[in-house]
DNA sequence: TTAATAGTGTCTGTGAGACAGTATCAA
DNA sequence: TTGATACTGTCTCACAGACACTATTAA
């Protein structure tokens, strides 16, 4: 038994509370009876409490045995100086998979993978995570943020782009403390708004699907070798695993990985062999998550 | 190998080309200038191309040993007259799980269950779904819609509510059919807006989430038996499974059903024992899905 | 009785986990 | 040589799938 929904369900019970409050203290303004707003609505969607949408980025990387995710530091408030998910507004004539793309590239430099164009090109794995819109998230207006995860190799410092003064690759372990100090015991700020749980169900998502799917490769260089895609694991994972049986394991799964014919001695020891990943984004059966 | 990622990355070339074609057709207005684009946002986050929000909900059911979806005719152009996924806007001051718990309420005459509160309550299983924002998919204006899906065991006939002027119980391979024509040769129009695909991907998730937690039992009545519990599968599955084996797996899994101590007869046959659902919500091993 | 569903037992093949042992490099 | 990593092989236990068999009801 593991894992856990990423969103649930409020009772109606409270939607009848809070609509309540807000029929009583006249907020949402034009839209005091009910009735009238499901006739206005149903004839004139145009005449709607406007929302802004925004797409942030839980950008992921393994540097040094450490799960990583991109942070930028926001220049402007709210949460001036604090550290922050990328991100940014949907412009009004772009889908919402063309916005995360484009913040990708702004705020991180890299491109996304183009699932119809064969063959590694080098870029980011990139898929909609969930959608937060909490009415308070934002304390300047009511935005909602649709979340993306992007996965992508281990890079150089990111560039600093956009509105964006400062960018950086930290430990998501560090992003989600708790207790508010770092390793060095400075005291450490949260992430901006409802950055810190949009990041950690991003890591959840990033955990539970490399179970399945093959997407452990999005993390390594184009060319790679089995002791480095267990390291992947074991980083994103947390846990050890054993080097004879995972490499037994994934090497005997059809479609996951293809021998390149090169060897490399990069981390040491024998040469091992290059892989580069094979066609299957679906394995079957799944990697397993030890400590059951 | 199976499954698929419901919702994939843009090339980062296409958004180069969707952002020349809005700077030159004058699309997007006062937004001409990337750099005043970002400049202006950072700033100012309310002179922001506004968006409705809307949630639409995917609520599926077992009836007749079918998958079957609630599906609403809409009363309004666009699409008058069309088949659609019940859904509304979300109001100003609610939470997009509280609109999806409200539109279930009023729309289904469901409510929802509350993870918060322990035991069963009858109430149906909600979670978020995906985000589906394409400039186009709503010819009225900018709508970017949050997709939930709701599970709820099989109930008498859904009343019509707000503006719905009928709403009913559907196969989903009906709802789905590519060729335009249902059993009876019947011409059938294909649901409104993007809400074939919306109802794709609820599907899709619900067969994949059944597998590994244990949610097919929100499909079932409070007390059900293993028999019950088993064309649930099936019909969600659309396979066939050996009712030894299953019976074998199902009551083998800790925490997944709890016996009540009743029995029933009411699927003749022998009297089955009956259970309720256990405290687990995910199931290690998983069920597994035939036909690798 | 027959027909239907419920439930148990038993065999077999696959594969995960544990771990012994060998191979090939650098320092 | 030592120490690191790469890889192969072997044993055992758990469990999925197949299916024979028994149990208990209604008609």
């Amino acid at each position: 038994m593991r894992q856990a929904t990423p969103y649930s369900a409020a009772a109606s019970g409270r939607v009848g509370e809070r609509e309540a409050a807000a029929l009583t203290t006249g907020e949402g303004s034009v839209y005091r009876q009910a009735d009238d707003y499901d006739r206005r609505m149903s004839y004139d969607p145009s005449a709607f409490p406007p929302f802004a949408v925004t797409v942030d980025l839980v950008v992921l990387t393994v540097r040094r045995h450490a799960l990583c995710a991109l942070a930028v530091r926001r220049a402007e408030p709210p949460f001036q100086g604090r550290w922050a998910l990328p991100g940014g507004f949907v412009r009004a004539d772009e889908d919402l998979a063309q916005a995360a793309a484009r913040e990708l590239a702004e705020e991180a430099g890299l491109h996304a993978h183009d699932p119809s164009s064969p063959g590694p090109d080098n870029g980011a794995h990139l898929e909609q995570l969930a959608t937060y819109g909490d009415p308070e998230r934002d304390p300047r207006m009511r935005v909602v943020s649709v979340a993306h995860l992007a996965l992508a190799p281990d890079l150089p410092a990111p560039r600093a782009g956009g509105d964006a003064g400062d960018a950086r690759w930290a430990p998501v372990a560090e992003l989600l403390q708790q207790d508010g100090y770092g390793r060095d015991g400075e005291p450490v700020a949260p992430l901006a708004f409802d950055h810190a749980q949009i990041l950690a169900d991003g890591v959840e998502r990033a955990r539970s699907k490399i179970e399945y799917s093959s997407l452990a490769t999005a993390f390594c260089p184009p060319e790679f070798t089995v002791g480095e895609l267990r390291r992947v694991y074991e980083a994103v994972w947390g846990v050890a695993l054993d080097p004879r049986n995972f490499h037994r394991k994934v090497t005997g799964t059809q479609g996951f990985l293809v021998p390149t014919g090169g060897t490399t001695t990069r981390q040491g020891g024998r040469p091992a062999q290059l892989f580069r990943a094979g066609g299957a984004t679906l394995l079957n059966p799944p990697m397993l998550r030890p400590e059951v």
